[in-house]
DNA sequence: ACAAAAGTGTTTCGGCTACACCCATGC
DNA sequence: GCATGGGTGTAGCCGAAACACTTTTGT
């Protein structure tokens, strides 16, 4: 890959990324302090070159594994911003990707070493150059996602209850599901496992662990031509 | 933008136009084929470099301007193909875009003067690199985008019937509609205006002309919470 | 008259919504 | 026994799908 027969101009390439975390009911971004001009100390997004023999997947997941600790992480990818006044320090195109954490199993010390805080989604600091947009693009990608593909496995451990997996619903769309509604829709899904025990640490009567079945991978809802 | 405050490895910037038209009832996409090495005279999407100082949407413009001679094009980004072997002549990031022309309106001359060809949707030949895999992508991603909005006005000219708006969704969709269900569908949405002359030359009875109205940019159909 | 396409009406079905209601348990 | 959250049942509504039917007009 050393030898080129393209001759044209080069762009530095970075990615950015929004990574969503889910702890106490509520949805989290990973945010970090920038440590160089500009807009040095300014909240922002994490992110990274690319370098030359990866892709910008993989330099995503470069960036994730140096800040939680965390392989195999789930990655979408979001868009290219390109604009050439979007970063004041120079023409930088940046591919964003969105990221799903689970906050239970991260390195919270490499995390708080490496000056990154988890915000609640609703309540994060403004963000520098372009970032508030990205933050709101790929929670609008995350949302959808959502609404075909159960993402627990992603943010919550593998043995969740179905109120469990209701609260996260609710703190991934911003808004409150029917309870009784929720549960006979996800049930019906036949994705989910019921376990023998129960987790009492919520509520008096319990609520039954379940977990993802076999065929995890199914769709929660194929996309059917309407028109 | 002389200036750069970042010290990194920089990468070639390209842009890749998955070009959607519409004629004879079939959807079609413009090809071209290769001018230089490698796989010089091999079927590839049309593309360009993205310059130092526009957006990769301007350098997709850009590229839509000189094949096609149109401006004001319609543009959606589908995603970055970064994958460091994906074009054997050196390491090049392609962003990939889907655009939707107005067959009856550009200029075919100039068209021809580029080498590039109209192809069949469901018969156009295998293409260079990853382009196979952009068409893919780029054509489900029209399909969902065209099951929310109308986007008739940037495939067909403004005034059209509602068969004709038929054949075009059972052209992007490649299957058969109901026509009685589409008609009842989309003009259930108010966003189509009926005017008093008829289009005599598809059928002896005649079908009446519609064409968008104010609202033209409303969303067919808002996506629902459902989870 | 009839073929062919435009356009309308009707019935069925399934999923979503909004509730009311029962269940199990700790206090 | 009652408050609390877990879990179930049900009636109504709406939109999609399937398909029968009417309308218009050229030949």
């Amino acid at each position: 890959m050393n030898t080129c027969v393209y001759k044209h101009p080069k762009h530095l390439l970075a990615v950015d990324c929004i990574i969503f975390g889910y702890e106490n009911n509520k949805l989290k971004l990973l945010l970090a302090q920038r440590k160089f001009a500009p807009e040095l100390g300014k909240w922002s997004l994490l992110g990274g070159w690319v370098d030359e023999t990866e892709t910008a997947e993989e330099a995503a997941e470069r960036v994730l594994f140096q800040i939680t600790g965390l392989k195999d992480i789930y990655l979408e990818q979001v868009q290219v911003f390109s604009n050439p006044l979007r970063d004041p320090g120079g023409r930088v195109v940046s591919v964003a990707f969105y990221a799903l954490i689970r906050i239970d199993k991260h390195d919270k010390a490499l995390v708080r070493k490496n000056g990154a805080k988890w915000w609640t989604f609703n309540k994060h600091p403004e963000l520098i150059f372009d970032h508030n947009e990205m933050v709101k693009i790929a929670h609008k990608k995350l949302k959808n996602k959502a609404s075909y593909k159960l993402c627990a496995q992603n943010l919550i451990p593998s043995k969740f209850t179905i109120p469990q997996l209701h609260a996260l619903y609710e703190a991934i769309f911003q808004c409150e599901i029917d309870p009784g509604n929720f549960r006979k829709k996800v049930l019906s899904l036949n994705i989910l496992e019921k376990l023998n025990d129960k987790n009492r640490t919520e509520s008096k009567k319990g609520a039954y662990y379940y977990q993802l079945n076999k065929q995890q991978e199914r769709v929660i809802k194929e996309r059917k031509v309407k028109f």
